[in-house]
DNA sequence: AATATTGTTTGTAATTTTGCGAACAACAAA
DNA sequence: TTTGTTGTTCGCAAAATTACAAACAATATT
């Protein structure tokens, strides 16, 4: 599924939702932290890092991918995976401008 | 439980994984957004902005404040809601750092 | 005491997520 | 052609998520 569909800075509920959902499991959290750090990326390199079965991790990034948080490549034999640089801003900007949300009230409850 | 377990910047995945997951639900969104945007914001508030049965809005409320991401307070006969700033704050601070891992190289993929 | 108001909790069902082993696909090498 | 390497997909099971109606709890009001 793409990610993309907001042209705009003020993200639908569901966009913002998306990109969350899939930051939502610490297995994710710390590929997307390995990419980040990562010129090299193949999905043995992932795979290596991380106590989980292959079939698992693929699954992972499957879900990253869809997200559109990442992309991959094939380069036969191997797979080249790396942040999608594009939607990787743009969830930044959703994140930043959703949390800036609260900036000058202060809590109504006690 | 307590998303408070971090008194450093430097997010473990499970913490910032929590976060992301309690934001993963377009619903979740949509009550932050409008928790962010109120000063009162009794249960029945937020019930009435939503087309869903109330017994799944508590559930969704549960859970983010179970996150961290909100509080509640009784004020009987009603339920008053409001963002945790503090923990709002954090989650800020922690996506804001996440994503700045990624800014100043390019992908790896073409 | 009976009623009404405000939300939470319980019970239930359908769907999704998570994880793994095994099977599979694509290709290179022996 | 067989073998090896790299990952994906399939099939399965367990657990978690999502949503709702109904029951419940706590407190006012009549």
């Amino acid at each position: 599924m793409d990610c993309t569909n907001n042209t705009n800075n003020t993200p639908d509920n569901e966009t913002i939702a998306r990109f969350a959902k899939a930051m939502g499991h610490p297995t994710r959290i710390e590929i997307l932290r390995f990419l980040a750090s990562l010129d090299s990326c193949y999905f043995g390199d992932i795979h290596n890092e991380l106590p989980i079965s292959k079939a698992t991790v693929s699954q992972h990034l499957k879900e990253l991918k869809d997200a559109g948080l990442i992309q991959g490549e094939i380069e036969t034999p191997k797979v080249k995976y790396c942040i999608n640089r594009e939607n990787w801003e743009k969830a930044q900007s959703y994140f930043v401008q959703f949390f800036s949300l609260k900036h000058d009230k202060t809590s109504c409850c006690k």
